[in-house]
DNA sequence: ATGTTGATCTTGACGCCGTCAACATGGAGC
DNA sequence: GCTCCATGTTGACGGCGTCAAGATCAACAT
């Protein structure tokens, strides 16, 4: 119990938070046991006593990681400030999708380590745990304010997060060069905005 | 120049060839040139006669995948047999879509490979060659056929691009459960071509 | 005050990896 | 028949994750 030091005391939060400003500083990548121990000052192994696996710590990275791009979207929606109903909740949404890409950019790093093969469970279950969850109360709101129709609602989450994780993740490798990120981004949740509202009208499109 | 041997041969098509199966086999991390060169029958090493490092190596890979999933898409295209115009522009775009979604999820191993951050250049130019100008044709037939108007068509290689990418990385990464694959598609691409036809009504959405 | 205990950290080893340097080999061309 | 150069081999280095054994030291019971 003693306070702030580690040599006997809270080694595990030590190699955690290095290993948050490891990513950040050099990539998902750059996130290995012995530097990290190196890092902290003390031997490769120590680490062992409270990670069984290189990936028990990855996983902890990953799900404060969902956690934190869970509080950037909450910021985002309190930002929201608009009288009319329909409107506050298509920009409800937008918000929504603007956060998370805006937070795929900026901790690229910490991103691909959450959305990683390595991320775990327990990152996976924070990741329903809210920013699923915040998807998904914007889609409610725009049914209930009549923006978007209950046939359309079905599959909504999925075309909302498919279309943001893609471009975020075309973006941070490189595929698509983005200059002023929010024209990209209006154009881009623009579409997603009347993808939804278009929902009465057509049906006939068909299958190969 | 002798034949099918490479022992004295062509060692460096073997390696690719084994890395391409063992990539399918074993998923992207499996991609070892240690491994590859015992599963070859040749020792470590001999590998570096023909690739300078493990990356270019991978970069072959990732090249030779994007020629196939150009190759998948052509397949796909010219699968739509569809008198309209309309309708059949509108099904090829869904078909390029498509092509994109099932080969990720057919050869995943391959498809992380290739869009993974040692993907290389040479792949990135293979990208762009093929399967993202067949992507743009798909949306030029659209405009010329009226379905969907020019201030829409800018940008709208990166709305389906994000989107259908999304999507595969989404699934791959078991974010994204999937029980009838046709089905998630259907509403994914018919979104997306709601999108696009949606085009000359709003404009009403504003910046954050 | 002393002795024991159990959590925590250290030392050392193993096998994997990519990569470098030096050496072997054998077919192509003179 | 000889030389040369591309191709393949041997051996070493450092870095990695991980396992097994030993050291250390605060906390507690006696």
């Amino acid at each position: 119990m003693s306070r702030t030091a580690y040599h006997h005391g809270n080694l595990r939060e030590a190699l955690v938070a290095e290993a948050v400003s490891a990513v950040r500083a050099d990539g998902a990548e750059a996130l290995s046991l012995r530097e990290l121990a190196r890092r902290v000052g003390v031997s490769h192994n120590a680490a062992y006593r409270h990670f069984a696996h290189r990936d028990d710590l990855v996983a902890v990275v990953a799900e404060r990681t969902m956690t934190a791009l869970g509080e950037a979207m909450e910021r985002e929606l309190g930002g929201v400030d608009e009288a009319d109903p329909v409107l506050r909740a298509r920009l409800r949404l937008a918000g929504v999708g603007r956060a998370y890409v805006e937070y795929a950019l900026a901790e690229r790093g910490l991103f691909q380590v959450a959305f990683g093969s390595r991320a775990g469970e327990n990152a996976d279950q924070v990741l329903k745990e809210t920013p699923y969850v915040l998807l998904g109360q914007a889609l409610d709101d725009l049914v209930a304010v009549g923006f978007l129709s209950t046939e359309a609602r079905v599959g909504a989450e999925e075309l909302c997060w498919s279309t943001v994780h893609g471009f975020a993740s075309l973006v941070l490798a490189g595929h698509v060069q983005v200059a002023d990120l929010a024209d990209h981004l209006d154009r881009l949740l623009g579409a997603v905005d009347r993808s939804l509202g278009a929902s009465t009208d057509r049906a006939d499109q068909a299958a190969t």
